[in-house]
DNA sequence: AAAACATAGTTGCAAACGTCCACTACTCGG
DNA sequence: CCGAGTAGTGGACGTTTGCAACTATGTTTT
């Protein structure tokens, strides 16, 4: 049916409608998350922790929770073990952090932050929060606000970190 | 400071807390996209649009804008152009759609959504649609569409698609 | 206590992207 | 006509991610 009328170039950014897109919450969240990635990555250049939520995510929580383990840490990042294990690789290489085996469960081990991961951590916090801040620039504190509470409830459903788990993955 | 009492064992999914990124909303558009986006996988599984953002807004993109062109594609899902070269041969070669030469200005080229596309197109409009709004099911329809419109304003403004429609170009 | 089952970490493999960069063809303004 | 900018393309890279299989260890059953 419809192929010549319309003209190509009428057709441009500014005027193609997005479709049922345009009002699809999920669109937004995947699209948004490689701006706002690719936005962090050049805020975070060379500082190590670079590329994927992963990194920063690990490095806060071993400061914040010292032994606490892998496993969990991927639950939360939602990631599988062996996308931890490599994870845990690089940032024990970088001399960010180290693992120790766990006394009661030989099976398990505890992350430890280094000094140097501490350092980087400090450094973090702030960076990451204002890249968020500044990246919704176009939203207000309140806005802003709302919206980080909403999608942690979902967040967190996801994640099991509510009552019990399913690893929905 | 957190840390002796706290036997390793005790440090939880449930209990470990995420830190300055428990506020950032970057971190929730981070984490909850990859969530998102296996689920929306499953759900799609099997059609041919499955992975990536791309391809499913690229699909409703041509359908609903006959002799849109790839660049303008590619700035709408922030990709560059030679990314989206490789998703318009995949969709090419799996029938989709056709590229076609503009007439008016030959580097460029206009696409054209296919009798296959289009059936494609009309499948996947309501799942996607469920899709988002299942996801997110501990959000209420208005927060639902609080969050898209207010995301929306801030990927308009990186997409480059804000206020007047013909920014001639 | 042995067997069966579950969990933590690890590794290999392979597919899927995204990015950078260079190159061609073409348009347009001056 | 020239120079600058744009559209599409192709290649090479480096990463990331997911799956599946495997080891070691812990837990539960019978």
């Amino acid at each position: 049916m419809t192929h010549e009328t319309t003209s190509a170039r009428s057709i441009t950014v500014a005027n193609a409608g997005l479709d049922v897109l345009e009002h699809v919450l999920s669109y937004y969240i995947r699209t948004l998350n490689i701006a706002v990635s690719r936005d962090l990555d050049d805020k975070l250049e060379g500082l190590e922790v670079a590329k994927g939520t992963g990194k920063i995510t690990t490095l806060l929580l071993v400061d914040r929770h010292p032994g606490i383990r892998p496993s969990v840490i991927a639950q939360l990042i939602l990631r599988d073990r062996s996308a931890m294990v490599r994870l845990v690789d690089h940032m024990e290489e970088d001399g960010l952090l180290t693992r120790k085996a766990d006394e009661q469960d030989n099976r398990a081990q505890g992350l430890f932050i280094s000094h140097k991961g501490k350092q980087l951590a400090a450094q973090i916090r702030p960076i990451v929060v204002k890249q968020s801040r500044d990246f919704f620039s176009d939203i207000t504190d309140q806005e802003h606000r709302m919206l980080t509470s909403i999608l942690e409830r979902t967040y967190r459903r996801i994640a099991g970190l509510n009552g019990n788990g399913e690893t929905g993955r």
